[in-house]
DNA sequence: ATTTACAATTTGAGTATACATATTGGCGAC
DNA sequence: GTCGCCAATATGTATACTCAAATTGTAAAT
């Protein structure tokens, strides 16, 4: 079954055929299109098939919609890349080989001024005890991935009956907890010491490191930091040049 | 003005409330919802309108909704990290740094298989003559990001006159291309020779790379490689938790 | 000539209605 | 009991109205 055909309704046809005209410049950035009203007339359906339009093309970005003024092919355009973050395990087993995650250690406890450095947990908001764990992901027995890791006990209190040697902890707490968001900070940096030899590079390696918060509502979940050998690992990101729609401020 | 207030619409307080009760879990995954006709009644609005907001809600992957079935709360989810690239020069600029772009290079000509293979380009699509471009991005004459680029010119003729030295290529080809898509690979990289001596860092350094390959329709614009010393640059991704929206197969 | 007020226009939101489509659960045939 | 068909049901799409809100251009007043 050709999945991107689609359901070939009256609106995504006509969706469709907007979005083209627009990513091929047949209607530039600025132009002013017709009038719903106008539209509809021209495209043969109601005024309410082509507002579904309108409005979609508006939230997807492509176009800008002011009242009185009329429907302009937007301009201010920025990029953002999405990049699905995908289950370590589903990643490795997509490239053929075995995952498998080895627990170093998990405690409940006070964390370290140093390890609360090293995850880049700001100053205020440490609570009492935490668990503080570490552990790494293999790919066919190959190192791919050195985890660190802080879980707020008061935010997710059953994962203190959780056993992380078999519960991969990223996972675990996805599917503990849903709608939370997160910020990464992606950096390069020259691995050393214990980590080098965990991830059996040399001294100076290049790795990946990413620093991730999980937010849920006001409280922190977790602060991870994983490191990636830089030769084995490669994060991609689909780009899409979109405008920056939401709520445009009037008078812009 | 508080701009997080919105219209305050039908539907948009219904689709608000629906997100909160989502994202607090007190209606969790896999709960069903009542259906259209009867939501529409208990919350005094027509079937059309609840129609709006449950489209929404599936739109963003909060519901799945089947024919016949119902509607749901979604519970395959994946996590997608959307990092906004802006222009560099904004982001140094963001940080009270005067920025500066420094051409090292710019010719027309045949590409090398080395600089090939540096991009990142795929065996097939090489056209004869594209521009090469080398330089460096500055942040208070510190090195930011060192940039190699092959610009494809027979997508982009009014390239061959513009001049590199003054235009920021990045920024001249976002404003030239509007609507393109990319692929990005990020990886961390130990640097070495010229390009270490060029970004000021000591050989061994750890940087990270991205390779940037624009594509605008069935043609490819631009191979970029940008390269940050690991230290001073750190990407930012914003992080949401969101279901595998789309259509998803039946037999979910 | 500049400001103010009003009216026309265009999008935004909502309702009632109709018919299409897919899926499920039950009923009947074997 | 099992299999297959059919009808009931929930969502999907579309239409024709109606009223609201915002903005802009024009016309009137100072």
């Amino acid at each position: 079954m050709a999945r991107t055909a689609g359901p070939e309704t009256h609106h995504t046809r006509i969706l469709e055929e907007f979005r083209q005209k627009i990513v091929d410049r047949i209607w530039e950035p600025g132009f002013q299109l017709d009038k719903e009203t106008d539209l509809a007339n021209q495209y043969g359906v109601s005024r309410m098939t082509m507002n579904k339009v309108l409005t979609q093309l508006a939230q997807e970005g492509y176009v800008v919609r002011r009242k009185r003024s009329g429907t302009f092919v937007s301009k201010a355009r920025t990029q953002a890349a999405v990049m699905p973050i995908n289950n370590l395990a589903d990643e490795v087993e997509a490239l053929g080989k075995t995952y498998r995650w080895q627990l170093f250690a998990a405690e409940i406890r006070v964390p370290q001024a140093a390890e609360l450095r090293l995850l880049g947990v700001e100053s205020p908001p440490i609570p009492g005890e935490v668990i503080v764990l570490g552990g790494m992901h293999y790919a066919d027995d190959e190192p791919f991935c050195l985890e660190t890791r802080a879980i707020n006990v008061d935010v997710v209190p059953n994962a203190r009956e959780v056993d992380f040697a078999t519960h991969v902890p990223g996972h675990w707490l996805l599917q503990s907890m849903p709608w939370s968001t997160a910020r990464n900070a992606i950096r390069a940096v020259n691995v050393a010491g214990s980590e080098a030899r965990n991830l059996e590079l040399p001294v100076g390696a290049a790795c990946l490191e990413i620093l991730r918060k999980t937010v849920m509502g006001s409280d922190w979940v977790t602060y991870a930091r994983l490191l990636y050998p830089g030769e084995a690992f490669q994060l991609t990101a689909e780009f899409k040049t979109k405008a920056t729609a939401k709520t445009l401020s009037p008078q812009a």
